[in-house]
DNA sequence: GCCGTTTTCGGCCCGACTGTTTTCAGTCG
């Protein structure tokens, strides 16, 4: 089909109003359809490039900062979307309505739609997924571990028996290409590797790349980057360390490899005189290689892991820098690479000055031995201080949480005089009382006005009752915020990585009621919460709400985690003046008495 | 299906490795 180009349009009349029950046509949601059809359209050989297309947009509606489906029910123009024309347009628009479209139930009428699941196993495609459809009438991971027992893939063309017997395995398994852990877990999984190849005689260099270094909350697999002349054979030595459970691919530049813990391990060797442009390239993502190798075209360059080309002549490749300067660009920091708009904003000029970790003067969310922490008042003070930080609030849980042993009225008043008896005494360090005090089920919080009013903060936090409809949550946490003493919404989302999901909260909502309130949000730096996301990050900055970066830390070690929020924040846009705690203590004694003027005693 | 300083056609990111093949398709990152 041809079209001509046309800005993204609403509808002319209003949308008739979201599907009633629990769906939510969230980005999310039609980012999943359009990914879905993408799938089902490969496995069907469709054009690639139609393909391409779907993926393309469901990446970039995830990458938005606002609620597509509410920006339409409002009657309201979208902006013109990247890789979104009339036709996906047409389709987000149905999706929006209906909550399908008609493509993808087209498509599911001709092909099972657990097909798409059978991708998600190592090995197999789109290719070998129809294949297997249409010989053998496979639909399912149990049907194909079956089929491979009976000995029945090694004859199907471009099968064989090597490859009917790592289906297995991997079926078995349930190796995929989902499974993500928390940063912080895998970090040291990364460091271990890169030790031991940086010792192998010969190699130069060993760093770890991909999102390990692009600091994503979670990692998928750990890549390592090595740097090494052409002789040396470095993934023959690689494959004996003792970590490694099973070799995937092993070849003379690239290894990939399973560990004990199940993470995946990709391995890249390269000569020196290219590991700027290998850097860039596996460093990644996948994303913003595409958008910087689009950039190059457009240059009539051509770039690959080997370096930056004119026709056959390399104009780059040795550091990051001269890479993306042969692109006339300024070095991105891969916090940013993600293409949500970093190359735009590095050829304009615009590129944030993110926050640095040393930026951070104190720290909002505590605990102590008082409640679930494993240190005492003083312990916390002098670690926060050995950190860095010249203030740390002290936010003990709240009476309700008894599981976290939380505070009630008289243990409260008690840490009070405790803190300031202890200001007294400490130098270049000041505690703050504070409380994470309980959002109860109706939205109030779980202390008394007049105790609250006699903190310094209140951080409010979501301990119980996760599983409120959108509405209710919503409701739930917008009638906390409306507190007069309220000052930051701790751990937004409440997830746990890979325990429990996000709240169902309609989170552009509360973030339009911090910037009307004056509230800030938490990003939570405990590694399994992270929370708010980056996006979201991002999303707060544009609605001008300030975010608190804190530890939650609950012993003295804990104030290292805080680097990791701070990379969450980096990732989500966020510069100095974004983040609270960034401010000297007397500026936020400032802030805070302007938040709630009766409240500060310091 | 999208897009345009080469704009309504014709291109769309690029390379390593595997397994099955006998020169390459498929998968993956």
């Amino acid at each position: 089909m041809k079209h001509t180009v046309v800005p993204l349009q609403a509808p002319s009349a209003v949308l008739p109003p979201l599907p009633s029950g629990s769906q939510v046509i969230d980005n999310d949601h039609i980012a999943a359809v359009f990914d879905e059809v993408a799938d089902l359209l490969d496995i069907e050989d469709a054009n690639p490039f139609r393909i391409r297309a779907y993926r393309n947009a469901a990446r970039t509606l995830r990458a938005l900062t606002f609620d597509v489906a509410k920006t339409l029910s409002r009657g309201e123009a979208l902006p013109k979307l990247t890789g979104i024309g009339v036709d996906l347009a047409g389709k987000i628009n149905e999706i929006v309505t209906t909550g399908d479209c008609s493509l993808r139930q087209r498509l599911r009428s001709t092909l099972p739609p657990g097909l798409v699941g059978l991708l998600s196993i190592a090995g197999l495609g789109p290719r070998r997924v129809k294949n297997l459809y249409h010989d053998l009438g496979i639909e399912t991971a149990q049907q194909l571990c079956l089929a491979a027992q009976q000995g029945r893939i090694r004859h199907l063309p471009g099968f064989g028996e090597r490859m009917e017997a790592r289906l297995l395995s991997a079926a078995q398994k349930g190796i995929g290409k989902d499974r993500r852990l928390p940063l912080a877990l895998v970090e040291p999984m990364a460091r271990r590797l890169t030790e031991y190849l940086q010792q192998i005689p010969g190699v130069e260099q060993a760093t770890t790349a991909g999102s390990l270094r692009r600091m994503r909350d979670t990692v998928g697999d750990i890549d390592i980057l090595v740097v090494a002349a052409p002789s040396v054979d470095v993934t023959t030595q690689f494959i004996s360390h003792p970590d490694i459970s099973t070799v995937l691919v092993k070849g003379h530049a690239r290894a990939s490899v399973m560990l004990n813990s199940g993470m995946q391990v990709d391995v890249r060797i390269v000569e020196p005189a290219v590991y700027g442009a290998a850097l860039v390239y596996f460093t990644g993502s996948k994303a913003h290689n595409i958008a910087i190798r689009q950039r190059a075209q457009k240059l009539g360059l051509k770039l690959n892991e080997y370096g930056v080309f004119r026709a056959k002549n390399r104009l780059a490749s040795t550091t990051e820098v001269s890479v993306y300067q042969a692109l006339g660009l300024p070095w991105i920091t891969p916090e940013l690479r993600e293409d949500r708009g970093e190359v735009a904003a590095a050829l304009a000029g615009h590129l944030p000055g993110l926050i640095e970790l040393t930026d951070l003067k104190g720290d909002l969310h505590a605990h102590t031995h008082a409640s679930d922490g494993g240190n005492s008042l003083e312990e916390m003070a002098l670690a926060a201080q050995g950190a860095g930080l010249e203030y740390l609030a002290i936010t003990d849980h709240s009476q309700s949480l008894r599981v976290a042993h939380g505070l009630g009225v008289e243990q409260l008043l008690k840490q009070i005089d405790q803190i300031d008896a202890l200001n007294s005494r400490l130098q270049g360090m000041t505690l703050l009382k504070g409380i994470e005090v309980d959002i109860l089920e109706d939205g109030n919080l779980d202390l008394p006005d007049d105790i609250l009013g006699r903190l310094d903060l209140v951080v409010g936090a979501v301990h119980s009752h996760f599983g409120l409809t959108l509405r209710q949550q919503t409701q739930r946490l917008l009638r906390a915020m409306d507190h007069r003493y309220f000052t930051i919404l701790a751990h937004p989302l409440c997830r746990l990585i890979n325990e429990r999901d996000p709240l169902n909260l309609d989170l552009p909502a509360i973030i339009k009621a911090a910037a009307q309130r004056g509230c800030c949000l938490e990003l939570n730096a405990q590694p399994p919460r992270m929370d708010l996301f980056d996006l979201q990050c991002q999303y707060a900055k544009d609605e001008g709400v300030l975010i608190s970066v804190n530890s939650d830390a609950h012993r003295t070690a804990d104030f290292a985690n805080l680097r990791y929020g701070v990379a969450q924040a980096r990732r989500g846009w966020l510069e100095k003046h974004n983040v609270i705690n960034t401010r000297s203590l007397t500026e936020l004694k400032a802030w805070l008495v302007i938040k709630s003027p009766t409240t500060f005693r310091g």
